[in-house]
DNA sequence: CATGAATGAGACTTCATTCAT
DNA sequence: TATGAATGAAGTCTCATTCAT
């Protein structure tokens, strides 16, 4: 359509503010997830938080359940970039599974309505438990390689991660929070993986990078 | 509102039937609370379930929140009883425990239907969560007199109890299920509570009462 | 669901309400549609124009195109009374076609409103034209039988008599109606069919029954 | 609002392109007529399918009716110059009615998307109508000057034609076409106009120009 | 108490139209 | 002129709740 397009730039003028729009309304809709269960938050909400007329929802999302999923994909690949990020530089599996049960509940500390939006869209979308398994099964793995892991099912391994790690977000955002919390969520899962207690103890209050 | 109501002797004729009706209805959203979120269950819907016109929700209940809340003490209810029957006889906090967590997955296993209503359910009421939490409190402080258990943190014991056991129940929801799904649940939460591997494991193996 | 209900009365107390409520919307919808274009009328405007709620619409239509069907159904049934009540007492097919060409378009001097309606709903609804297609191939077969009518191709033959009878009564709903137009147009129809010119003529005259 | 419009030569560079611009719009909307009632066509399709943004068709037309009405207009004219063209070189009145009757059936035939459309906007176009009027009465007046019809009122004489030719274009689209399906319209349009049965055969029979 | 028709607020969605670029 | 994002009115439809029977 474009004559003179050119692959390598389609994201030029009107493009930067459709994207700005565009994630403005995701923006909006994962702080009004922080105050409401999903499926009671109506899209004119959405748009009015966002500040934009309602209409302009469904020039960028074809259904209410686009925006839902919307949020999920931005959720699943912040949490995606996250752990990278955290990990860069840290080569033991177990400690990068310590540190990032350990990010993610003080992230909910820092930033309640925030975790209690995750743990909403969390409930409902089962893409974002699995782009976030990828990330925590390696770390299991390698784990296990050097020896600090020692469990009878992957599966289950994983989910007790995610179950404990949400868990404790939720414990946070319901006002159940206790001192050092992060740390002693974490260093109950690595016993869980069968890390013996006292390593346990030690991986989990190692400082945090950053 | 009971215009001759007195609290002792009126359980007799019509009330049995209008205490089977009322329990018709919290029946009927338990199953359909199986198929979709809480949130997305029509009233109207309920009732054709429970084969009752939709107005004679109205006689039971005030408000569709509160057919939501009694659904949810039912569960609550439901679950203390169980737990406690479970409990007859056993008289460790730590096999009591063990036995907890693997019969709600069991169950699961057994009717995936009503483990999905309760994930959903348990998602959005506060107060089945601190139902529960009693029970468990108890176990895990039996736990600890008995020398079964360590952790850092009661309140985060309890979370990751319950965390950890909807996990295995939404595991087995999700299709997710591995063999003896109960038994490795109950296993890796015994270590998180610090129980030694090699106990943990018979622990959770043993042979669970009935 | 009803006990005590039986096959022979289905159509007790609520019920005779309930087809009340049913056939004043139908009627609202047609009284409409000879004001605008099916396509434009608002299912809030049949609510009003029936005066009832705009969500009682939907206790008897699943969707908007339910209604404009339901209306069609309508009219093509009383299509066919009309016509089959015209016919009693006329033994001769091109005599009742005659009749009944006439009297739509006299119906439609009568009560233009009416014409407009069915105009509209006729161009829409292929399953009115076929209801009434079945009266008229009655009605063609039988002057065949009786040397009236000639024509090479019966369908043909239908799809005329229907245009020029909805041809008529556009031209009279337009304003374009002129002296004995029910006749006239008869009579140029008869001989379209077959009939010669003066018996054509004798037949389009003949006084109408009632 | 032509700045430095005048009537004679401004139809230079430009402007061509304008106007084809312009023409690809009507095409499009048109070409949308084949598949769905008029109001149910949105703009934006209309420019989707015309390849312009939406915002572009306002550049054209001031508003959504007035690019119907411009649709009817255009198939006003090519209606007039096809029935010109066809008309180009025969005498007679009847017989040019006879070949403007199966011209438009046959080109239902060879396009009934074409049909289709034309169908549905003459159904709500009165202008359109009356464009064809006109021509269709010259025909009238010159049968009856040469002796091939004779019918009584011309109006209705005018509503009968149009009207059986838009059922033979109906029929057509609708898969009711049968052999011959023009001769055999035309042949009874003929004989109701009032020529003799023999003759309308003949006549309707003859072979088209071009 | 049971019934189910009626209600009307409110959600979702579409689309003609405007306007800055 | 072309574009397409933004707008907001209007329509469709759902459903909790009320109420006469």
């Amino acid at each position: 359509m474009n004559k003179t397009a050119n692959a390598d730039e389609p994201l030029t003028r009107g493009h930067k503010k459709r994207e700005r729009t565009r994630q403005g309304l995701i923006d909006a809709a994962l702080r009004l997830f922080a105050r409401k269960e999903v499926g009671d938050v109506a899209l004119l909400e959405v748009a009015n938080e966002a500040e934009v007329a309602s209409g302009t929802v469904y020039n960028y999302f074809r259904t209410r359940d686009e925006v839902v999923e919307a949020v999920g994909l931005a959720l699943a690949d912040e949490f995606a970039d996250t752990i990278s990020t955290l990990s860069i530089g840290v080569d033991s599996g177990s400690r990068r599974l310590s540190i990032g049960v350990r990010m993610f509940i003080r992230r909910a500390i820092a930033d309640p309505d925030w975790a209690s939006a995750v743990i909403r869209v969390v409930h409902l979308d089962q893409a974002i438990r699995s782009k976030i398994a990828n990330q925590v099964l390696a770390d299991l793995r390698a784990g296990i390689e050097e020896g600090a892991f020692s469990y009878a099912d992957e599966n289950i391994a994983l989910d007790l991660v995610v179950s404990c790690g949400v868990g404790g977000m939720r414990a946070v955002v319901e006002g159940r929070q206790v001192e050092d919390h992060d740390i002693k969520v974490a260093e109950m899962v690595l016993k869980a993986l069968g890390t013996t207690p006292a390593r346990a103890r030690k991986l989990a209050q190692q400082k945090l990078p950053g």
